[in-house]
RNA sequence: GGGGCCGUAGGGUAGCCUGGUCUAUCCUCCCAGCUUGGGGUGCUGGUGACCUGAGUUCAAAUCUCAGCGGCCCCA
């Protein structure tokens, strides 16, 4: 059932962080959430993973101090142009007022850079890549929302690597997008990958590559950017190195980044009416047993129990031996999106079986006691393909091809997100905000087509759809 | 950026318009005891709230203003 998840889905969403204990919202600071036990050991999960993709393609974790001197932030005029109205300033310590003003990072490259310019000398010292999981600050004025557009992110994850030359700074573009891809995928999340049209770009970079998703209500969801930061930043904090033939040159740079949002959409994407569904590669428990009781055999139940929690202590494995019925264990775990779920009643001991659960099929299997490890892998494997087919066929469904204006207008009415032919130029994108009030949030590589406001031939598609 | 609505136990609500009858309603959660046990067991008892500040008034959950917080619509 996904009735409520899909026309209800606000509602779903808010209501699924305080049921799953994910975040408590209650905190008294606008746009800033407590993440509860229970999230905060999904977000490990999640970081966990990142991590692992970075450190694989090379990156090296560091951490960057929160606060930035108002001098190196104000460096970059287009980076600061694009930042200065969500900036929170520290302006005193204790009572005394501060000669120079801190911000709070709302990202993180005025940190770093002027250190990396003491990092790299040489040309031996390229590339560099490193990361880092940091909190930022943003003094938002939209409208916030837990996960979504919050004003101290908690867990962005942001790369920032220097290259010798053009192409390599290029090519780690490239790099930067298959570890996001093996992220997504790895967490079942799909995505379209475009390029932001150049007046929506990150305030300094050259271009900006970006992941989206669509969330049940049709709306995109910026999840991931990947900027190209040429020469604009290493010009600025003086980041150069001498070159094999004893030249000084400025390095070409790239950033990259995950906010929280990787989460808002792993629990979104992923539930039903019933509460979330969590993929068995971040859910905190992956299976979560429940012992049936019954008077007189309530010990021999309790004892099969424990030994099948030993036997599948290779998974994050949980025994719920409060008093409560059965049912009532049904219904708290399926709200926190446990996978599997493992039964073992008198019944179940004498064939000699064990009853499993699945939470995104709802459906019972019941598989000999011998076999549950194996079947246990095997139906969390099961589990989370399953888990990601859906949530793609989902998106895809909701994406439109327009071929005119009114396709798109159309599209975007019916909580879609519409494919059009666009030429690329600001009239256009504002005709077709004019008509279909949001105009072309990214561009896609595409087959030859005509603009469906000026006709032109073009190869390019634009991306048109409400977004948060 | 502009406009509107709202703030009552942990969560959801009634009461507010027309100030007193509020020792503040109901559901849920929580706690204790008994009971029950393959999809929210039942019964009994219990804890727990008027966002903050200022004002009007004999009297404020109720009216006014401000702050903080939440929600919605439009750009």
């Amino acid at each position: 059932m996904r009735d409520r998840w899909r026309n209800s889905f606000s509602e779903w969403y808010a209501e699924q962080l305080d049921r799953a204990e994910i975040l408590d919202v209650r905190y008294p600071v606008k746009g800033t959430y407590v993440w509860r036990p229970y999230g905060f050991r999904i977000r490990a999960n999640v970081l966990k993973l990142i991590r692992q993709i970075l450190d694989e393609a090379g990156h090296e974790e560091a951490l960057f101090p929160l606060l930035i001197p108002e001098h190196e932030f104000a460096k970059e005029a287009r980076h600061i142009a694009g930042f200065e109205d969500e900036v929170y300033w520290v302006t005193h310590g204790g009572r005394s007022e501060l000669g120079v003003k801190l911000a709070l990072r709302p990202t993180s490259e005025t940190a770093m850079y002027p250190i990396l310019a003491l990092w790299i000398r040489s040309h031996a010292d390229l590339p560099l890549k490193i990361y880092q999981v940091v909190n930022t600050f943003r003094y938002e004025t939209k409208h916030t929302r837990p996960l979504i557009r919050m004003r101290e992110i908690t867990t962005f994850k942001e790369a920032h690597t220097a290259h010798a030359s053009a192409e390599d700074a290029e090519r780690q573009v490239q790099v930067a997008v298959e570890c996001y891809r093996r992220f997504f995928d790895a967490l079942g999340i799909p995505y379209i990958i475009s390029r932001r049209p150049e007046w929506d770009k990150f305030p300094g970079a050259e271009y900006t590559i970006a992941f989206d998703t669509i969330f049940p209500d049709g709306r995109l969801l910026q999840i991931a950017t990947v900027h190209n930061l040429g020469q604009n930043f290493s010009r600025t904090f003086e980041i150069t190195f001498e070159t094999p033939e004893g030249r000084q040159e400025y390095a070409y740079q790239t950033c990259y980044g995950i906010s929280d949002r990787v989460i808002a959409a792993l629990l979104a994407l992923h539930g039903d009416d019933s509460g979330l569904c969590l993929m068995p590669e971040v859910a905190p428990l992956q299976v979560v047993v429940v012992p049936i009781w019954f008077k007189e055999r309530k010990e021999e139940v309790d004892r099969e129990a424990e030994a099948i929690v030993r036997e599948l202590s290779c998974f994050r494995v949980h025994l719920d031996t409060r008093e409560l019925r059965p049912g009532a264990k049904y219904y708290h775990w399926e709200l926190r999106g446990v996978p599997l779920r493992v039964e073992i009643g008198p019944r179940d001991i004498e064939n000699r079986q064990v009853t499993l659960v699945r939470r995104d099929t709802g459906e019972r299997i019941t598989v000999a006691r011998s076999a549950l490890r194996q079947e246990v892998e095997r139906q969390l494997r099961s589990i989370g393909d399953a888990l990601r087919e859906r949530a793609w066929q989902e998106m895809r469904s909701m994406l439109r091809e327009a071929g005119a204006l009114e396709d798109i207008e159309k599209a975007v009415g019916e909580r879609c997100v519409a494919l059009a032919p666009w030429c690329g130029s600001k009239e256009c994108d504002e005709t077709i905000e004019a008509h279909a009030g949001v105009g072309v949030g990214g561009v896609m590589e595409a087959e030859p087509g005509r603009c469906v406001v000026c006709g032109r031939s073009t190869k390019h598609r634009g991306i048109v759809g409400r977004s948060y």
